[in-house]
DNA sequence: GCCGTCGGTTTCGTCAAGCAACCTATTGCG
DNA sequence: CGCAATAGGTTGCTTGACGAAACCGACGGC
């Protein structure tokens, strides 16, 4: 996007948007969600630009959503996490990854699915477990390969779908 | 938003972000679904340059989201619809919105609430009535104006609450 | 005839997105 | 030591989407 705000409109959505509708900045919420933490893993499975990466992660961090961690000096290296601001976009992405998975995923059916940790149930659109009703937030669930997983895969399309270690584990 | 494509994913949240990512596109379904359906009250409510809200609105009829009806013949003039496909984009909106009211609203708290047409109950973050507990759909709920509504009328911001009829009648 | 409205399309300047190349500091290896 | 690789950026350049404003075509009212 090019100016991220949106003048004259007093609605949360449009605030929302003003923070997280620039190109990239929810796919990089969703990345760290899924277990990836540094700027090198991000670029490579993101395939963004490195300058456009840097900036966006600023901008996360300037926005209370992204928490930026040394986790070694000289030289120094930096992990990215989400604050509880940033695990609070979990319903959000949910929702969105549902409507995608409704209207443009293929015959095959969604290539991820989000299953809640504790008794393994689907995660519904509402972020709501199917199998026990509870109501789940960003560290209840994670992420594993759906139906649709295997027929991308064998086209050569995306990166691994669990993020470099312990698949999706949060903070 | 420059190109709308995010090349190499595999990943709904992506698919769904080609469509609806771009600038303006989900505040121009937030307006649609609030019962502006005329270029014009569009392109007012918004503040929206006109070639950028025609080239969107053309956008979203492509993509299915939306269905332009004629409602006179000579001069031509349409009105814009939401299709089931983009009443679907509905949960997306009330978890984004819910987000900006969590962190963006001022203190006097939101400036817009959604509540349950039916029973009157406000609605969840998830989409659920939290009076009655129905999960609930786009055509469930309306929009009324929140406690933080006054203030920022006060200081001159914002249209109005609700579409230019019958507040916020879908379809 | 003239003005205003509605729903656009065209033109044009600006500024951010995207790409590639470069930079700094450290580690590993012979 | 010299050379390469890795991690995490920064700098410059090109392109193209966005925004503002002008234009347009068909009406309606006076």
């Amino acid at each position: 996007m090019l100016r991220s705000d949106y003048p004259g409109q007093f609605c949360s959505i449009a605030k929302s948007l003003e923070v997280i509708g620039e190109r990239w900045s929810l796919l990089i919420v969703r990345d760290i969600l899924n277990g990836h933490r540094r700027f090198g893993e991000l670029q490579q499975s993101l395939g963004i630009a490195r300058n456009v990466l840097s900036a966006r992660l600023q901008r996360l961090v300037d926005e209370g959503i992204l928490e930026r961690r040394a986790y070694q000096e000289s030289p120094p290296r930096h992990e990215y996490f989400l604050t509880e601001k940033g695990l609070d976009l979990w319903p959000a992405l949910i929702a969105l990854m549902h409507w995608g998975d409704r209207y443009s995923s293929g015959p095959d059916g969604p290539p991820r699915l989000i299953v809640h940790k504790e008794c393994g149930g689907e995660v519904s659109e509402r972020g709501i477990c199917e199998r026990c009703g509870e109501v789940l937030h960003a560290r209840d669930a994670r992420q594993v390969p759906g139906p649709g997983w295997e027929a991308a895969v064998g086209a050569g399309a995306g990166a691994s779908v669990s993020g470099g270690r312990g698949d999706g584990e949060i903070s």
